[in-house]
DNA sequence: TTTCAAAAAATGAACGTTCATTCATTTTTA
DNA sequence: TAAAAATGAATGAACGTTCATTTTTTGAAA
């Protein structure tokens, strides 16, 4: 029961933000969406920063436990590369929601210092597949910092685009040559 | 002498967007910046919408005419594509309030459906190196959004880690590693 | 099963604060 | 001295949060 309206709470931010955009949500609209008085919300939070800090965490774990699904240690690193790329792509494409949300969480207000460091997180699953091909000599024995940004960067602005209607990620085709375009940027030469 | 005014009230918009962050930018606060009162910002503006939106049109100028300054039709492509990444890096770098307005702009709530259009505008200088480098088969036969994502995204990601000291961009070598890390993203094979 | 009082949960009007904007007044310029 | 520019206190709207009051749930007694 508890549990059902803090999620419902929850949720009701996520519908939210992108009809009304992250900064225009106010507390009000949030109980409104949840089915809720405004004051209720605070039986389950402390505050808007506890609630949307909370909802980012849940989103990152979702991310995560999804993409990371992808993981087979024993297949060859590009497919395993190939699967969390294509795993990451659905979970946005399914959930404009959580990518708008996370896009805008991460100059709001809200984010201290705690969760600062935590605002890489969404990319341990990334990390974890490169660590794993620089070992195989599979990938370039470039800085984490620049593979990283080969990977996660081209897909925030694949995505932004695509919502922006630009491109259709939603096409195999596209997919395809944007996933082998990063892939041959990180790729070691052989 | 009027424009000097307007000048320091956008000045004053920008030196504040690191200290207190976007979204914590009072109009007081401006005007307190910029040596002015508050009443005197609507002597040079409509408002605070016109005013965030003017200093957007201003970075975006300032930003295109100092990438495509490394434009030169008859260097190869990949000189120009080193020229300009090495621009718009050393721009940024230089301008760090720049790039947290840019970030945050985007999703502002300031951002109508005129100026949406205008967010691709930064793509610019990219778009017209990319579509050179095609003809000349020089760059992959891939769509523009592709092409496009694998420039600016990396480049973004770069910049932002550099900015939560992840990485140095700083450094030569990671800059180097970094545009060649995109240009076989991009780069015809041959 | 029904009753009912105590506890728990939920409500939403009210409060205090913040902020963009206005405009009567003052200061500066021509 | 008249016009232009600048000022900053006042205004009203928006918002997060609180808390006195109401509603719902619980479970023991009848």
């Amino acid at each position: 029961m508890v549990q059902d309206k803090k999620q419902a709470i929850l949720k009701g931010v996520l519908k939210l933000v992108n009809r009304v955009g992250f900064y225009h949500i106010s507390m009000k609209m949030v109980a409104e969406e949840a089915g809720v008085a405004a004051g209720t919300i605070y039986l389950y939070f402390k505050g808007k920063e506890e609630l949307i800090n909370e909802l980012y965490t849940m989103i990152v774990s979702e991310f995560n436990e999804s993409v990371l699904g992808a993981y087979d240690q024993d297949s060859p690193i590009k497919e395993v590369y190939r699967a969390m790329m294509s795993r990451a792509v659905l979970f946005y494409l399914n959930n404009k929601d959580y990518f708008s949300f996370i896009e805008q969480y991460t100059y709001a207000p809200f984010l201290f210092k705690e969760n600062q460091e935590q605002n890489f997180m969404l990319l341990l699953p990334l990390y974890k597949m490169m660590r794993a091909g620089k070992k195989q000599k599979m990938i370039k024995n470039l800085p984490d910092a620049v593979l990283l940004s080969m990977v996660h960067g081209p897909m925030n602005t694949m995505l932004k685009m695509h919502f922006a209607r630009k491109t259709d990620l939603t096409k195999a085709t596209v997919q395809n040559k944007f996933y082998n375009a990063c892939w041959e940027a990180i790729a070691a030469h052989n």
